[in-house]
RNA sequence: GUCCCUGUAGCGCAAUGGAUAGCGUGCCGGCCUCCGAAGCCGUAGGUGUGGGUUCGAAUCCCACCAGGGACACCA
C-alpha cells in the first residue's frame, strides 16, 4: 500500500550505489520484526557480499557501513519519521499518523473489496470436493472441498476470473455394489431424512455381504453387464439414487457455504475417454496388449527415453475394454479447455496419494500433443486421519461423518450462545451456532500447511478457544458491539493528531498488510497465510480493545479510535470472507 | 528396491535464506464495579543426527535415523 513511497527510497538507494562504486543489486523489502514498530525494513548484506568480488572480506562491517552511509544519503524522505541503520539493516519507520489515516481511509472507502487486486484477464479453474455418490460423506472429505473452496475464493480475490468444477465419482464398481444390494434387498425404498448417511450405511452393508460371501461377486458382475448394457431398470434406479446422492451434497455445500459453476460426473466420460485411449493408440503412444491378456498401456519412461524409472507405465484401458479412473481423466481434462480455452491454469485439488497419477497423466496429454497439458496442475494435500494414523474409510467403518460433526459443533455452540445471546429469538441463535460451529471445523484444516495430516479428534475439533475461528469471530463482534453501541455515523477521515499507542500502530499495520498477504496467498496457492493474516488482524485487535478504550476517551481520539474500530471490523470480516466463515453479529 | 512427503517446547502448529525462532493448547498463578472473560496478563519449556554451501540456514545440498505415502488394469 506504500508502493509509491518504497519506490522512491529505492531510487534513492540505487542512485547511492552508483555514485559510490557499488554493485547494482535488487532491494528486498520486508517488515520491521520488532512489536510495535512500523515500517519496511531491507539489508545490505548481499550488496556487501558483491562490493568484495572475489576478494575476501568482512561483509559484516561492510554491511553496516553502507547501511550508515545510505541512512545519512538518505536524510529525511517524505512518508517516514525515522530512518536508521542498525547492524547492517536499514530501517524505516513509517509517519504513523499519514499512514493511519491512508490505511483507515482506504479501507472504508473500499468496504468489501478492501485487499482485493486488480483483475488481472487470468482465468483459472480449481476442481475440488469430487464426492463419490452412493457413498457417505465423511470428515476425510472435507479437506479438498474447504482447501479448494478457500483457493478459489483467494485466487479470485487476487483479481482472478475462477471457474469453480465438482467432479463427482457417480459410477464405478462402489456404485455397482451399491445397485446390487439396494435392487436385490431394499427395492424400492427410500428414507426420508438423512439420505446421505443412509446411502453410505448401504454401502457398506453391500461391502460386509461381499465379504462374508465372495459367491456374491457373480452377482455384481450381473447387474455391471446389465448396466454396460443400458438394462433400462438399472439405469433408471442409478439416475435416481445417484440423484439422492447430489441433492444430499447439494445440502451439505449450502451449510459451508461452498459452490460450483459447473459439474463434471465421473460417468459423462467414460466414451470419451475410450475414444482418447484410440487416439493414443494410433499416434503410437499407447501400446495394445490386450492380444496377450493384457491392458492398453503407456510406457511413460520409454517413449521419453529416461533411463531411471519416473512416469513408469500407466494403464489406460482395462484388458476388458472397461475403462478406468485415468481413462475418464484424459477426457475431462480435454473437456476442460474444449469448454474454457482460454484456461491459464486447471488445478486439480486431490489428496497427495495420487500425485504420480496425474503426472503420468499429464505426461501423456503432452506426449499427445495437447499444448494445454502445461496447464494441468495437481495440488495435493495430505489426508484427515484418525488417531494412531487410522485413514478413514466408509468400508472399513473408521469414519466420523460430517453430518454428526456439524450437529456436534452446532449443539455445543448453541449452548454458549443460549447462555451470551439469552434475548435473542431461538431462529438468530441457530444461525449463531451455525457460524461458529462450522467456522471451528474449517479453520483447523486450512491453518496448516497442505502437506502436513491433519489427525481428527472430537477434543480439538470442538475447541472453540485459541487459536481458531471463534477467536477471530468474536474479534468481530467486539467491534461490532461497539459501533453498534455508538450508534452514529462514522466519523469523517482524519489524521490522529497525537501520537498512537503501540497497539493502535500494531492494528493498523496488520490491517496494511491485507492487500500484499492475499496476493501471496494465491501465487502460493495457500489459505494458511490467510488464516494466519486473519488471527494476527484479531489479536492485535484483541490487544487494541484490552489497551485503547474507545467510547470513553476523549475527542478527538475517540472519533480516531471509531474509525480505526470500522477498519478493523472490515478487515476482520473481509478475512473470514475469503476463508469461507461466516462473521456473526453477535456471538 | 525406486520415488515423494514429514520431523521445531509434553501435545497441535507458524516463521519471503536475514535481526531476539513466534503462536495456541496443557500445567500453575492472576484479571469481569471500564466498550462482550469464546477474552487479557504472567511463569516454564526448542529446530531428529552428522557434514556441506553461504556474510548469514529451521529453511538450500549430501548422508544417516525415525514416521507416513505412491509405484500395471482401485479411485
Amino acid at each position: 500500500m506504500f508502493e509509491v513511497e518504497q519506490k522512491h527510497v529505492e531510487d534513492l538507494i540505487h542512485q547511492y550505489c552508483q555514485e559510490n562504486d557499488l554493485p547494482d543489486v535488487e532491494i528486498k523489502w520486508s517488515w520491521i520484526p520488532f512489536n510495535g514498530q512500523w515500517g519496511i525494513s531491507t539489508s545490505f548484506f548481499q550488496l556487501a557480499s558483491r562490493s568484495f568480488g572475489t576478494v575476501k572480506g568482512n561483509v559484516g562491517q561492510k554491511a553496516k557501513e553502507i547501511a550508515q552511509n545510505v541512512a545519512g544519503y538518505l536524510g529525511q524522505v517524505p512518508g517516514f519519521e525515522k530512518i536508521e541503520a542498525v547492524n547492517g539493516y536499514l530501517n524505516l519507520y513509517f509517519s504513523t499518523a499519514d499512514y493511519f489515516q491512508r490505511v483507515v481511509d482506504k479501507v472504508l472507502a473500499e468496504g468489501t473489496e478492501y485487499g482485493k487486486g486488480a483483475r488481472t484477464n487470468r482465468q483459472l479453474m480449481v476442481e475440488f470436493s469430487h464426492p463419490n455418490t452412493h457413498k457417505a460423506f465423511h470428515v476425510g472429505h472435507l479437506r479438498s472441498a474447504f482447501l479448494g473452496d478457500v483457493l478459489a475464493r483467494i485466487l479470485e480475490a487476487a483479481g482472478n476470473d475462477v471457474v469453480r468444477v465438482n467432479y463427482p465419482g457417480d459410477i464405478g464398481l462402489h456404485v455397482i455394489k451399491w445397485l446390487w444390494n439396494y435392487l436385490k434387498y431394499h427395492k424400492g425404498e427410500k428414507p426420508e431424512k438423512d439420505i446421505t448417511r443412509w446411502m453410505g450405511n448401504l454401502y457398506a452393508e453391500a461391502v460386509k455381504r461381499l465379504d462374508q460371501d465372495p459367491e456374491l461377486e457373480k452377482e455384481i458382475r450381473e447387474v455391471y453387464t446389465r448396466w454396460d448394457q443400458r438394462d433400462p431398470e438399472v439405469v433408471k434406479c442409478w439416475e435416481e439414487t445417484r440423484q439422492w446422492s447430489l441433492d444430499g451434497f447439494k445440502e451439505m455445500y449450502d451449510l459451508l457455504d461452498i459452490r460450483f459453476d459447473r459439474y463434471y460426473f465421473n460417468s459423462m466420460f467414460e466414451k470419451p475417454g475410450k475414444e482418447m485411449v484410440e487416439e493414443l493408440l494410433k499416434k503410437g503412444i499407447a501400446t495394445d496388449e490386450r492380444a496377450e491378456g493384457g491392458a492398453v498401456i503407456v510406457k511413460l519412461d520409454e517413449k521419453l527415453g529416461l533411463k531411471e524409472e519416473k512416469y513408469r507405465v500407466m494403464v489406460v484401458l482395462r484388458s476388458d475394454n472397461t475403462a478406468l479412473y485415468a481413462t475418464e481423466d484424459l477426457a475431462l481434462a480435454k473437456r476442460k479447455f474444449t469448454d474454457y480455452p482460454n484456461l491459464e491454469k486447471a488445478y486439480y485439488v486431490v489428496d497427495v496419494r495420487q500425485s504420480l497419477h496425474f503426472q503420468q497423466v499429464f505426461k501423456t496429454l503432452e506426449l499427445a500433443g495437447y499444448e494445454w497439458a502445461s496447464h494441468c496442475q495437481h495440488v495435493p494435500y495430505e489426508l484427515v486421519n484418525l488417531p494412531g494414523n487410522v485413514v478413514m474409510a466408509s468400508r472399513e467403518g473408521t469414519v466420523v461423518l460430517l453430518e454428526d460433526l456439524i450437529r456436534e459443533a452446532t449443539s455445543r455452540a448453541l449452548e454458549v450462545v443460549k447462555i451470551k445471546n439469552a434475548d435473542l429469538p431461538e431462529e438468530k441463535q441457530l444461525d449463531i451456532a451455525r457460524a461458529v460451529g462450522i467456522g471451528a471445523i474449517k479453520f483447523p484444516m486450512l491453518s496448516r500447511e497442505s502437506n502436513k495430516i491433519v489427525t481428527f479428534d472430537w477434543q480439538s475439533a470442538l475447541d472453540f478457544n485459541g487459536q481458531a475461528a471463534p477467536y477471530i469471530q468474536y474479534a468481530y463482534v467486539r467491534a461490532n458491539s461497539i459501533l453498534r453501541k455508538v450508534n452514529q455515523e462514522i466519523p469523517a477521515s482524519l489524521k490522529p493528531s497525537i501520537e498512537l499507542t503501540a497497539e493502535e500502530v500494531a492494528l493498523v499495520d496488520w490491517i496494511s498488510r491485507m492487500p500484499e498477504e492475499i496476493q501471496k496467498a494465491a501465487r502460493d496457492l495457500k489459505p494458511l497465510v490467510i488464516t494466519n493474516l486473519a488471527y494476527e488482524l484479531a489479536r492485535a485487535f484483541n490487544d487494541f480493545y484490552t489497551q485503547c478504550p474507545v467510547l470513553a476517551a476523549e475527542e478527538p481520539v475517540r472519533s480516531m479510535r471509531l474509525r480505526l474500530v470500522a477498519a478493523a471490523r472490515q478487515a476482520i470480516c473481509n478475512s473470514l470472507v475469503l476463508l469461507g466463515i461466516t462473521a456473526p453479529q453477535a456471538m
